[in-house]
DNA sequence: ACTAAAAAGTTTGATATCAAATTAAAGGAG
DNA sequence: CTCCTTTAATTTGATATCAAACTTTTTAGT
């Protein structure tokens, strides 16, 4: 049997399809969330945003340390993280009632309106997106992203 | 007509369909991230491995400009990263003969066995994967990523 | 009830990234 | 040829994020 060079960790076919998910998932991720981050008002930032987002999407009256973790973020990003946006008045932290050793995250009027700014000036960047990806292909793959990210989330 | 509440730019069906994509690429594309950072040998980021990966598959001799295009990243930060890299002896830059402006990058040896060795470092991660997500769920999504990450590559 | 372990939040120091300004070289218009 | 514009790379200052250490409070074990 002929010498094989020592091939280093070539990978199966099915992790190389992994590598290949991943960095395109990753690609996207980053192109995105340039994009986006150029267009946010009131200087959001795509992390703050997506807070915002949160609070309106799956209501407020979250923990920190939860949030943190929702988001997969340190506990010392999402201290920071709450800070600006707290300082920007688009939420408002009070102590937890139940354990003195929490705080809980509300979204304030101003926080609603700045979010629905943001999603208004987010939405042109959209506009010619169905010409290159049907929306029929988006609703195609997303569950199965949804299937990947909980599993991702639930097996850290 | 009974009043309507002044509703704050409501997305389009469509719309919504596309935040909720980017959404979940965005979670995945920081779950695998994180994941992938605390594995990799070297003290390699993730934005230094897959510049490797990228030498390996696509082949050497950039340009940083050219590189940072295909990134998406600022050119201070290209410079950056290669600087870390060549310092850990990954990668050797030399000047352009036929541009003075410009450089051209190479992976040396030592890079070629890095890479190697994130890739194997990487596998163990991706093992329990399939149990979750299985691979011709990936190869069935993959090409509409693709497919969007060219369109928002080629739209900017 | 007491003590040890765990959890919530903050702080600190380091680093990756960005935007904008800077320097140097190439290309184009006249 | 000369000047103006564009391009390549770097530098600078700011910020978001991380890991790790720290403080306070709660929970659990005995």
């Amino acid at each position: 049997m002929p010498a094989k060079a020592a091939k280093a960790a070539a990978p199966t076919p099915a992790e190389a399809l992994y590598f290949e998910l991943f960095n395109e998932i990753g690609i996207i991720a980053q192109l995105s969330g340039n994009r986006f981050q150029k267009v946010l008002p009131h200087h959001l930032t795509v992390a703050q945003f997506r807070l915002l987002n949160h609070m309106i999407r799956l209501g407020d009256g979250w923990t920190p340390a939860r949030l943190a973790a929702a988001f997969q973020v340190t506990k010392g990003t999402m201290t920071n993280t709450l800070q600006k946006l707290e300082s920007k008045g688009f939420i408002r932290v009070e102590p937890d009632a139940d354990d003195a050793r929490s705080k809980r995250v509300f979204l304030t009027p101003p926080g609603q309106s700045a979010r629905d700014a943001a999603l208004k000036a987010l939405t042109p960047e959209l506009s010619t997106l169905p010409e290159g990806f049907p929306p029929a292909l988006a609703a195609e793959i997303l569950p199965a992203l949804e299937r990947l990210r909980i599993w991702l989330d639930a097996n850290r």
